[in-house]
DNA sequence: GGGGTGACCCAGT
DNA sequence: TACTGGGCCACCC
């Protein structure tokens, strides 16, 4: 897969995390395993740290429910204003996790 | 070619 | 809950 693919199926997927639902770096790194065959959440991570800009980046957090560092104001805001499961300034991953439907 | 770095993850303490 | 150490992999000197 060329590096350009794997950013796009990187953003359409994080495009697809419904309001109110989160993915973990990992968790897309994962479910990107099956198209791409290599990945790993750090790529994952820096991707959206680059290409984050054009979608839902407050849907991605890491595995332990910790928000994206340095927005996690923005971030806090808008999980809180779509309904998504918190507690404190973190994510209830437990409640807010999501997985692509398998096809 | 070698070494540092990062919006990570997991298990152990 | 917080911190640590080891593993991971693409990118940039």
């Amino acid at each position: 897969m060329e590096p350009d693919e794997y950013v796009e199926a990187v953003l359409s997927l994080v495009e697809q995390i419904p309001p109110g639902r989160v993915m973990s770096y990992g968790a897309i790194a994962d479910a990107l395993a099956e198209v791409s065959g290599r990945c790993s959440p750090r790529r994952v991570g820096t991707i959206m740290a680059q290409y984050g800009g054009s979608v839902p980046w407050h849907r991605v957090v890491a595995a332990n429910g910790r928000l994206v560092p340095g927005h996690e104001q923005q971030a806090r805001e808008r999980l809180l204003a779509e309904g998504t499961p918190m507690r404190g300034d973190r994510v209830d991953m437990a409640a807010a996790a999501w997985y692509p439907p398998q096809p």
